[in-house]
DNA sequence: ATCTTAATATCGTTTGTCCGATATGCAAAT
DNA sequence: ATTTGCATATCGGACAAACGATATTAAGAT
Protein backbone atom coordinates (compact mmCIF):
# COMPACT_ATOMS: atom_id res chain seq x y z
CA UNK A 1 0.00 0.00 0.00
CA UNK A 2 2.26 2.67 -1.18
CA UNK A 3 1.78 5.64 -3.12
CA UNK A 4 -0.96 8.64 -2.77
CA UNK A 5 1.10 10.43 0.01
CA UNK A 6 0.93 13.75 -1.38
CA UNK A 7 -2.80 13.45 -2.34
CA UNK A 8 -3.34 12.38 1.51
CA UNK A 9 -1.16 15.50 2.99
CA UNK A 10 -3.41 17.64 0.72
CA UNK A 11 -6.24 16.48 1.49
CA UNK A 12 -5.29 16.67 5.47
CA UNK A 13 -3.81 20.46 5.20
CA UNK A 14 -7.37 21.16 3.29
CA UNK A 15 -9.05 20.80 6.11
CA UNK A 16 -7.09 23.00 8.57
CA UNK A 17 -3.57 23.98 8.72
CA UNK A 18 -1.31 21.64 9.60
CA UNK A 19 2.56 20.89 10.42
CA UNK A 20 4.63 18.36 9.89
CA UNK A 21 4.61 16.48 12.76
CA UNK A 22 0.89 17.19 12.79
CA UNK A 23 0.84 15.46 9.40
CA UNK A 24 2.85 12.54 10.81
CA UNK A 25 0.83 11.53 13.61
CA UNK A 26 -2.69 11.73 11.96
CA UNK A 27 -0.86 9.85 9.14
CA UNK A 28 -0.19 7.23 11.49
CA UNK A 29 -3.66 7.11 12.94
CA UNK A 30 -4.73 6.62 9.34
CA UNK A 31 -2.28 4.20 7.87
CA UNK A 32 -0.97 2.77 11.06
CA UNK A 33 2.61 3.70 10.13
CA UNK A 34 4.03 7.41 10.99
CA UNK A 35 6.25 8.32 8.04
CA UNK A 36 9.06 9.36 8.62
CA UNK A 37 10.89 12.75 8.63
CA UNK A 38 13.05 12.22 5.36
CA UNK A 39 9.55 11.15 4.33
CA UNK A 40 7.20 14.14 5.21
CA UNK A 41 9.52 17.19 5.00
CA UNK A 42 10.59 16.78 1.12
CA UNK A 43 6.56 16.04 0.31
CA UNK A 44 6.06 19.70 1.94
CA UNK A 45 8.33 21.68 0.33
CA UNK A 46 8.00 20.35 -3.07
CA UNK A 47 4.13 21.24 -2.67
CA UNK A 48 5.19 24.75 -1.38
CA UNK A 49 7.43 24.84 -4.35
CA UNK A 50 4.52 24.32 -6.88
CA UNK A 51 2.36 26.84 -4.95
CA UNK A 52 -0.15 24.41 -3.69
CA UNK A 53 0.39 25.12 -0.05
CA UNK A 54 2.11 27.76 1.69
CA UNK A 55 3.52 29.10 5.16
CA UNK A 56 1.00 30.63 7.20
CA UNK A 57 2.33 30.89 11.25
CA UNK A 58 5.55 30.06 12.00
CA UNK A 59 5.49 29.51 15.61
CA UNK A 60 9.06 29.40 16.42
CA UNK A 61 10.29 26.06 14.95
CA UNK A 62 6.70 24.74 14.00
CA UNK A 63 5.95 25.74 10.55
CA UNK A 64 1.96 25.49 10.07
CA UNK A 65 0.91 24.99 6.14
CA UNK A 66 -2.47 26.14 4.53
CA UNK A 67 -3.92 25.08 1.04
CA UNK A 68 -3.58 27.47 -1.69
CA UNK A 69 -6.25 28.26 -4.33
CA UNK A 70 -4.04 27.00 -6.70
CA UNK A 71 -3.40 23.33 -4.33
CA UNK A 72 -7.90 23.34 -3.86
CA UNK A 73 -8.14 23.26 -7.86
CA UNK A 74 -5.12 20.73 -7.69
CA UNK A 75 -7.29 19.06 -4.80
CA UNK A 76 -10.05 18.80 -6.83
CA UNK A 77 -8.77 17.26 -10.25
CA UNK A 78 -7.26 14.75 -8.06
CA UNK A 79 -10.26 14.27 -6.09
CA UNK A 80 -12.00 13.31 -9.61
CA UNK A 81 -9.73 11.33 -10.61
CA UNK A 82 -9.33 9.06 -7.70
CA UNK A 83 -12.95 8.50 -8.07
CA UNK A 84 -13.10 7.83 -11.21
CA UNK A 85 -10.18 5.09 -10.36
CA UNK A 86 -12.09 3.66 -7.28
CA UNK A 87 -15.49 4.47 -8.91
CA UNK A 88 -17.25 1.45 -7.09
CA UNK A 89 -16.16 1.68 -3.65
CA UNK A 90 -18.72 3.56 -2.20
CA UNK A 91 -20.25 0.26 -1.23
CA UNK A 92 -17.21 -0.76 0.71
CA UNK A 93 -17.07 2.27 2.52
CA UNK A 94 -20.70 1.68 4.02
CA UNK A 95 -19.95 -2.09 3.94
CA UNK A 96 -16.82 -1.53 6.77
CA UNK A 97 -17.93 1.38 8.47
CA UNK A 98 -21.22 -0.16 9.49
CA UNK A 99 -19.51 -2.25 12.43
CA UNK B 1 -0.96 9.10 -9.26
CA UNK B 2 0.70 6.52 -9.21
CA UNK B 3 0.47 2.63 -7.57
CA UNK B 4 -2.34 0.66 -6.41
CA UNK B 5 -2.40 -1.43 -9.32
CA UNK B 6 -2.24 -3.91 -7.74
CA UNK B 7 -4.99 -3.55 -5.25
CA UNK B 8 -7.15 -2.34 -8.39
CA UNK B 9 -6.48 -5.52 -10.17
CA UNK B 10 -7.20 -7.89 -7.46
CA UNK B 11 -10.77 -5.85 -6.97
CA UNK B 12 -11.69 -6.27 -10.70
CA UNK B 13 -10.50 -9.87 -11.06
CA UNK B 14 -12.97 -10.45 -7.71
CA UNK B 15 -16.17 -9.03 -9.61
CA UNK B 16 -15.87 -11.27 -12.47
CA UNK B 17 -13.11 -13.25 -14.37
CA UNK B 18 -10.49 -11.02 -16.33
CA UNK B 19 -8.11 -11.16 -18.62
CA UNK B 20 -5.03 -9.43 -19.39
CA UNK B 21 -6.42 -7.06 -21.87
CA UNK B 22 -9.73 -6.86 -20.11
CA UNK B 23 -8.08 -5.84 -17.58
CA UNK B 24 -6.47 -2.83 -19.98
CA UNK B 25 -9.57 -1.65 -21.52
CA UNK B 26 -11.20 -1.16 -17.96
CA UNK B 27 -8.68 0.80 -16.21
CA UNK B 28 -8.22 2.59 -19.09
CA UNK B 29 -12.14 3.67 -18.86
CA UNK B 30 -11.24 4.34 -14.99
CA UNK B 31 -7.72 5.92 -14.87
CA UNK B 32 -7.56 7.79 -18.83
CA UNK B 33 -4.37 6.00 -19.68
CA UNK B 34 -4.10 2.36 -20.82
CA UNK B 35 -1.63 0.32 -19.32
CA UNK B 36 1.25 -0.74 -21.34
CA UNK B 37 1.71 -4.85 -21.30
CA UNK B 38 5.03 -4.77 -19.56
CA UNK B 39 2.80 -3.66 -16.82
CA UNK B 40 -0.23 -5.66 -16.49
CA UNK B 41 1.11 -8.95 -17.33
CA UNK B 42 4.20 -8.84 -14.83
CA UNK B 43 1.50 -8.07 -11.75
CA UNK B 44 -0.58 -10.88 -13.54
CA UNK B 45 2.39 -13.14 -13.04
CA UNK B 46 3.61 -12.22 -9.65
CA UNK B 47 -0.23 -12.18 -8.11
CA UNK B 48 -0.72 -15.42 -9.58
CA UNK B 49 2.68 -16.88 -8.05
CA UNK B 50 1.26 -15.50 -4.65
CA UNK B 51 -1.54 -17.57 -5.20
CA UNK B 52 -4.42 -14.89 -4.94
CA UNK B 53 -5.72 -15.43 -8.83
CA UNK B 54 -5.73 -18.31 -10.86
CA UNK B 55 -5.92 -18.98 -14.35
CA UNK B 56 -9.54 -20.28 -14.97
CA UNK B 57 -10.22 -20.99 -18.80
CA UNK B 58 -7.93 -20.59 -21.19
CA UNK B 59 -9.63 -20.06 -24.71
CA UNK B 60 -6.78 -20.22 -26.35
CA UNK B 61 -4.44 -17.24 -26.54
CA UNK B 62 -6.78 -15.77 -23.93
CA UNK B 63 -5.87 -16.55 -20.40
CA UNK B 64 -8.75 -15.78 -18.05
CA UNK B 65 -8.21 -15.44 -14.33
CA UNK B 66 -10.29 -15.75 -11.23
CA UNK B 67 -9.83 -15.07 -8.01
CA UNK B 68 -9.18 -17.41 -5.07
CA UNK B 69 -9.68 -17.73 -1.64
CA UNK B 70 -6.40 -16.37 -0.29
CA UNK B 71 -7.06 -13.44 -3.05
CA UNK B 72 -10.26 -12.73 -1.45
CA UNK B 73 -8.65 -12.36 2.20
CA UNK B 74 -5.93 -9.99 0.91
CA UNK B 75 -8.23 -7.83 -0.71
CA UNK B 76 -10.77 -7.78 2.29
CA UNK B 77 -7.69 -6.72 4.42
CA UNK B 78 -6.01 -4.08 1.71
CA UNK B 79 -9.71 -3.02 1.23
CA UNK B 80 -9.58 -2.03 5.55
CA UNK B 81 -6.61 -0.02 5.09
CA UNK B 82 -7.50 1.26 2.16
CA UNK B 83 -10.49 2.82 3.69
CA UNK B 84 -8.59 3.86 7.29
CA UNK B 85 -6.36 5.91 4.97
CA UNK B 86 -9.24 7.09 2.82
CA UNK B 87 -11.61 7.48 5.81
CA UNK B 88 -13.18 11.00 5.13
CA UNK B 89 -13.48 10.49 1.03
CA UNK B 90 -17.22 9.10 1.22
CA UNK B 91 -18.76 12.74 1.27
CA UNK B 92 -16.57 13.07 -2.13
CA UNK B 93 -18.35 9.83 -3.34
CA UNK B 94 -21.62 11.73 -2.70
CA UNK B 95 -20.79 15.05 -3.79
CA UNK B 96 -18.96 14.05 -7.29
CA UNK B 97 -21.53 11.53 -7.96
CA UNK B 98 -24.10 13.81 -7.60
CA UNK B 99 -23.59 15.86 -10.77
C1' DA C 1 1.65 -25.15 -44.46
C1' DT C 2 1.95 -20.32 -44.26
C1' DC C 3 0.29 -15.89 -42.93
C1' DT C 4 -2.05 -12.89 -40.01
C1' DT C 5 -3.63 -11.13 -35.88
C1' DA C 6 -4.26 -10.60 -31.18
C1' DA C 7 -2.94 -11.98 -26.46
C1' DT C 8 0.60 -12.95 -23.58
C1' DA C 9 5.50 -12.95 -21.86
C1' DT C 10 10.09 -11.06 -20.82
C1' DC C 11 13.87 -7.80 -20.31
C1' DG C 12 16.23 -3.60 -19.26
C1' DT C 13 15.51 0.96 -17.89
C1' DT C 14 13.32 4.97 -16.06
C1' DT C 15 10.83 7.14 -12.57
C1' DG C 16 8.99 8.10 -8.16
C1' DT C 17 8.17 7.03 -3.16
C1' DC C 18 9.86 6.47 0.86
C1' DC C 19 13.25 5.65 4.35
C1' DG C 20 17.45 6.00 7.52
C1' DA C 21 20.87 8.79 9.02
C1' DT C 22 22.41 12.92 9.95
C1' DA C 23 22.50 17.86 10.29
C1' DT C 24 20.45 22.29 11.26
C1' DG C 25 17.41 25.69 13.45
C1' DC C 26 14.76 27.57 17.24
C1' DA C 27 12.94 28.50 21.74
C1' DA C 28 12.56 27.71 26.46
C1' DA C 29 14.71 26.17 30.74
C1' DT C 30 18.60 26.09 33.52
C1' DA D 1 25.47 31.49 27.54
C1' DT D 2 24.86 26.67 27.49
C1' DT D 3 22.02 22.93 27.34
C1' DT D 4 17.99 20.43 26.19
C1' DG D 5 14.42 18.99 23.30
C1' DC D 6 11.78 19.05 19.45
C1' DA D 7 10.60 20.48 14.65
C1' DT D 8 12.46 20.91 10.41
C1' DA D 9 15.83 20.09 6.56
C1' DT D 10 18.89 17.46 3.49
C1' DC D 11 21.15 13.68 1.29
C1' DG D 12 22.08 9.03 -0.55
C1' DG D 13 20.18 5.01 -1.50
C1' DA D 14 16.70 1.02 -1.45
C1' DC D 15 12.81 -0.58 -3.47
C1' DA D 16 8.87 -1.03 -6.42
C1' DA D 17 5.80 0.57 -10.17
C1' DA D 18 5.41 1.28 -14.74
C1' DC D 19 7.03 1.69 -19.39
C1' DG D 20 8.95 0.66 -24.14
C1' DA D 21 10.62 -2.62 -27.04
C1' DT D 22 10.78 -6.94 -28.39
C1' DA D 23 9.80 -11.86 -28.47
C1' DT D 24 6.70 -15.68 -28.10
C1' DT D 25 2.41 -18.21 -28.36
C1' DA D 26 -2.01 -19.77 -30.24
C1' DA D 27 -5.97 -19.82 -33.28
C1' DG D 28 -8.11 -18.93 -37.44
C1' DA D 29 -7.98 -17.53 -42.41
C1' DT D 30 -6.08 -18.17 -46.85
Amino acid sequence: MRGFLTFNVLRLVSKRGMSGEDLRKELERRKGSRPSPGTIYPVLKSMSENGWIRENSRGGKERRYVITARGRKVLEAATEKFISMFCDMKEDFERIEAR
